[in-house]
DNA sequence: CTACTCTGGGAAAGAGTTTTCCCAGCGGTG
DNA sequence: CACCGCTGGGAAAACTCTTTCCCAGAGTAG
């Protein structure tokens, strides 16, 4: 009998006025309500403890107060540091985040994003590197029209492959910056722990870190690359490979921090020290890890403020033109894990 | 024009049968529909991309698909493990998470959980040290209230102080055993980083290492306990704060991982070595942090299976009895970051 | 004093589902 | 063959809001 919630028409018995107008205080309409029922709407609408049912709301104003943000893998830092910058800005405007994670999934992906399409949600955040198949953007692409036809915005935090705003970082002039970095200290033979083949992210870190090496006229041996899991059980497992097979590097370049650690991890399993027998550098600077040992030299990027940019790209709901492109430069933290090479 | 997306009531017009028919297909209820139109209604349904509105749904069901999930901080590995857990059974079920984070404010925590239940969410989980405050918990106790009566529930993780299911880290015992291991390891001088004094979870921990001490016949030294913040930053600050006034203690005990780490990161930065100059234990054992050098002897939390056990509390809607509790034992692991003392 | 405009209130029509209720038709039983 | 029960289909009510539309009354200009 009692449902447990009090609905708008009983708030507007109570005050005695009608049903629009106990509407029209508590969403506060362009339509003007004389004070003396204000109040009176108001003052039921507490007593009674009225609480908007949203599902409600939503099906009438055909938009909702949720915001999608969609990640790989919530427990990886590099994503909850991202989550946590969507986070405030969703919560500074009242609006309520839904989080999806796809475990690096194309069909969750989607399944996630059609999910945000029936709740009416208001914009998405994707976040996390694109792959290299363009049937999965393609299908993606598709999603992300379906969404905006309805009225709702997308944002990406990753490469720029889709009709969509992005935050995108400086993968490559990144990577680049630092290579020239490490050749500035010494090192001239190096190895990289190159990441999953098809995705973006992995891909431009080590083609940007490439080409400046060519530029500077150094060369990449093919056996010093080596491809793995973009998590730190893949750095690990990675890197045993890598000085199983051997490797004439001074330096180590893992494409992103979470790698890094595994790689020192690895080395150090192996009774190889870091900087002493082979520089460790990665990329990211992922907070949760500066506390390492060796502190890890690296690329800052900035990734809760990526979180909150791509959040006010997509709640920006007047812009209608082409898709923006934020790009964002990352910043080279020389720590100790790298050192110039002996002899 | 094309508002985007496709109505049931067109499905049904498409395949020439009523609403009601059509509604009976797409979610299968308990009433049969012909082979022959079943079929019709599935091929219409495909092939005008029909997605159910969801708050239509809802709002017809009185009930959602939508599942909750409010922690403290995203980016805090704690959070974002147990968060893994919850996400991890939520989309097993096919529901969609909410992620509301608190900041650690009382207030932000009833706002979240009152928009859960303005969603009708069918489910919350919320993580995260209850505090010493009994008004705070009686007015979330209000909440969960409201919740219930709207037939959701509500599972928590942390202490069983409030009125909903609950799976609770035997923090007491974890400590004590800890204290126990590190006696036997020779240490008779500790020191605490206890944290905030008004956090259960602190208290618990300092409760249960400090009888332990009691219990071995040994002493703690009030100024060997100092209180600071829960996080890495405040684990920092803390050791500062307790080195600077100088201690006599052989072993650092904080009272979580991240704190650890402070301490740890703030000894290096004095010119201390772990474990040499002092031992340092920890609580959690975050993976995030398992590759710090020197690895954190901690007390083992299954954190990811205790987001999941609460989720899944928390959607055993068929429960209907007294709040359970389920205890999580943790488990010591013993690591570099302690010896015995020397002398 | 009429006519017109503005203001604020309420009735009612949506919004897209689910579910109840009614009914036709059919097969079986006595 | 009358009656009953069952099956499956559809009409319509219900869910809780927002917003349009209509109207009464007040104010103003001519």
């Amino acid at each position: 009998m009692d449902p447990g919630y009090v609905t708008l028409e009983q708030v507007a018995e109570h005050a005695g006025v009608s049903l629009a107008t106990a509407s029209r205080v508590i969403n506060g309409s362009t339509r003007q309500v004389s004070q003396r029922l204000r109040e009176k709407v108001e003052a039921s609408a507490h007593q009674l403890g009225y609480l908007a049912n949203a599902s409600a709301q939503t099906l009438a104003r055909n938009s909702s107060s949720l915001m999608g943000l969609v990640v790989h893998d919530i427990a990886d830092p590099y994503f909850s540091q991202i989550a946590a910058g969507v986070t405030r800005y969703a919560e500074e405007l009242g609006l309520v985040l839904v989080l999806g994670t796809t475990n690096r999934s194309p069909q969750e992906e989607t399944r996630i994003i059609s999910a945000l399409r029936a709740h009416r949600a208001k914009a998405i955040v994707i976040a996390g590197s694109r792959t290299t198949s363009e049937e999965t953007d393609a299908r993606l692409a598709k999603e992300i029209e379906a969404f905006a036809r309805q009225g709702g915005r997308v944002a990406l935090v990753s490469q720029a492959t889709l009709p969509a705003d992005t935050v995108s970082p400086d993968n490559r002039s990144g990577a680049a910056a630092l290579a020239r970095h490490l050749v500035d200290q010494g090192h001239r033979r190096f190895a990289i722990l190159a990441g999953p083949t098809n995705l973006r992210t992995a891909r431009e870190r080590l083609d940007g870190f490439h080409s400046a090496l060519s530029a500077a006229g150094l060369e990449l041996a093919h056996h010093n690359v080596v491809h793995g899991d973009f998590t730190r059980d893949g750095g690990y497992e990675s890197t045993q490979r890598l000085m199983t097979l051997g490797t004439d590097a001074t330096c180590l370049f893992a494409v992103n921090d979470v790698m890094a650690t595994g790689a020192i991890a690895a080395l150090r399993d192996m009774g190889k020290s870091v900087p002493e027998d082979l520089s460790v550098a990665g990329f990211d600077d992922i907070p949760t890890l500066r506390d390492l040992t060796p502190t890890l030299t690296t690329v800052r990027l900035p990734l809760e403020e990526m979180g909150e940019r791509a959040a006010a790209l997509a709640l920006d709901s007047e812009y209608r033109g082409e898709p923006r492109v934020i790009s964002v430069e990352g910043t080279i933290m020389s720590r100790a894990s790298t050192a110039s090479p002996k002899g």
